[in-house]
DNA sequence: CGATTTGTTGCAAACGATTGCAAATCGTAC
DNA sequence: GTACGATTTGCAATCGTTTGCAACAAATCG
């Protein structure tokens, strides 16, 4: 009982040169064998392949990874800004996330996950990429951290970053026109009679900026003022911030333009609950197109983003890049999905 | 320009040699030194610390996790039935995922997530476990596999799997008493009047299983008659089933237990378009009590399953499994949240 | 039958960090 | 001036896999 033992009281066949052992070949010739395709004789290496089965071997990922200096893991970053601890449950980041689960297992890749607090932790990126752990890095959501992206971008090609896409900045970024989807949004408004529009959203962050920016765009044209209300969307402040926004006189032609569909919906119940009719006395248009966005009562008018293609394209730039080729930015149109808040 | 060189053109410093030659020590100083608390003198650390952080130097994960054996990531398996390819979307497991990842990070691992298909890849929990690339593996929903993680729980302590516990099971579980919210939602219904209860869900997943099961309980004794309507989770062929199951004459006394928020949401969504009156004409009960069940309107009288409580319990025992002690399994128990729905 | 090719295998050196052990240094006490 | 203990440091083996190179056998050719 001295060595570690199998369930079925066998000694483990834990490294190739057990296997290579009980085999009566070298260690090498087992590695050959089981990576498949080398220079074995196919008889040695079907008796090789049916022992491993046996004894439940598998090789080691970390030799392998230290040897061959590739890991077959894509790492992802998801930077959670100062107020939104909680943010990586958000339903877009979330629904992002799995889509990028599907592409990535299906190329063959595994995923690491880091959750990144940036004020905690100034040296996240940097440390992420130099780990030796992952062979790229996805990044999603600038945060309040563009600079620290832009400077990695520079000495690090596999990377990629969902995002807003800045006017000639370095790293490689996919996502939607934010600000066009702003101005979509609000030209809806405009039409359907508004003359004061409340931007719910937490502007510093760049991505619910240029929505923002859409949006002055298009109320600057028609003389429609925006007042911006901050609103977080870490789970435990979202509704009572929404709560406290909206607490507020509304007269005829006030509408309400939501960074997010989150806080479109919360917006929703809030004023149902204040007993403010929408779309009639309040209408609403909120940002991303969540599967539920389509089961609120009325359904939700939005700005759709494609999350899925979002997530694919992603994948295939960072496969690119990883085989050295410098990818442009991506830069995906919205479209406004009309339904009857607004 | 022969050698990898930084941005700022210094040729790079990659591994503990290449430090330890600058600093003009040996490479086992400079790890010790990078350790911090080992026994160097103060100076030579600090010297070492200050030339690692000027030259962004930092130690291959990989080769020390190989010679530590341990890699300090926790492996979490999300195995996909059949029937659910887009699952990992599921907000219920993207809700657990979060405060899983909230908790791993918090004890300083960080996580590596794969998606499975069971039936593409008979193996891939002993691959997962085999590969050394995890020191500990957190399994999020049973799915269909729970004999093949019965086996894997033999020969493997550092697993902790969330789901439904059975009588005698070997693998530790943590999850919520499912049977039990089944019968509280179904006495609560039928307290309510309810004769005839739908069940909307997919009973062959182990924990939907139990929450009919605890529905059959319930009803058994008031003489209350319940069929299970057939519903998956996948985003595709959610509404279109849950259209097509409530597609029927709905007569007084009748009631529906959704196996899950998602399904009892586009239930009311379904019923509205229909014109049928919730909670008037058809009470509706859900499960999970999701962050929206609070938003629908009426909103949503449901199960609660406390999500953040969960995933800090497995990763607590999964800590403790990684020391060597035998945790018990960890059934909570559930609540009934009485909105307005049911 | 010797020389060359072809096909398989073994050998041993990487990959980069960690760590037990031995060696070196320094200070201090006798 | 020597001896002893306490610190610091260096040396070298190790983690398990991969892979270039050389060795070897079998097969082909002249």
């Amino acid at each position: 009982m001295s060595a570690k033992e199998t369930p079925r009281g066998r000694p483990a066949v834990r490294t190739l040169s057990d296997l290579a052992r009980i085999a009566g070949v070298s260690a090498g010739t087992v590695s050959r064998a089981l990576a498949g395709n080398s220079l074995v004789n196919t008889d040695t290496r079907d008796r090789i392949v049916a022992l491993a089965r046996e004894h439940g071997f598998r090789p080691n990922k970390m030799a392998s990874s230290l040897r061959r200096q590739k890991t077959d893991v894509i790492g992802i970053a998801i930077p959670l800004g100062h107020d939104r601890r909680q943010q990586i449950s958000d339903t877009f980041f979330m629904t992002l996330l799995g889509h990028l689960a599907d592409a990535l297992t299906e190329r063959g890749y595994d995923l690491m996950l880091r959750r990144v607090i940036p004020e905690r932790d100034e040296d996240w990126l940097d440390r992420f990429i130099g780990s030796g752990l992952v062979d790229g890095v996805l990044v999603i959501g600038q945060s309040d951290q563009f600079d620290r992206i832009e400077d990695a971008a520079d000495g690090y090609l596999p990377m990629v970053v969902w995002g807003n896409h800045a006017e000639g900045q370095r790293h490689c970024v996919v996502g939607t026109d934010n600000r066009l989807g702003g101005r979509l949004a609000t030209e809806r408004l405009i039409a359907g009679g508004a003359r004061h529009i409340y931007f719910l959203g937490d502007t510093s962050a760049v991505e619910f900026a240029a929505r923002y920016a859409g949006a002055l765009d298009a109320a600057g044209r028609f003389g429609v003022t925006v007042t911006p209300l901050t609103s977080h969307l870490s789970s435990d402040r979202l509704e009572a911030e929404v709560a406290a926004n909206l607490d507020r006189p509304f007269v005829p032609g006030d509408a309400i333009f939501a960074a997010t569909d989150t806080l479109a919906i919360a917006s929703l119940a809030r004023l149902k609950a204040l007993g403010i009719s929408v779309p009639d006395e309040v209408r609403i248009i909120g940002f991303d197109d969540l599967p539920l966005a389509a089961q609120t009562s009325p359904p939700l008018t939005t700005v759709r983003q494609d999350i899925r293609a979002g997530a694919f394209a992603m994948v295939d730039l960072l496969i690119r890049r990883l085989s050295g080729e410098e990818t442009e930015s991506i830069v995906m149109p919205p479209r406004l999905v009309v339904r009857q808040t607004g």
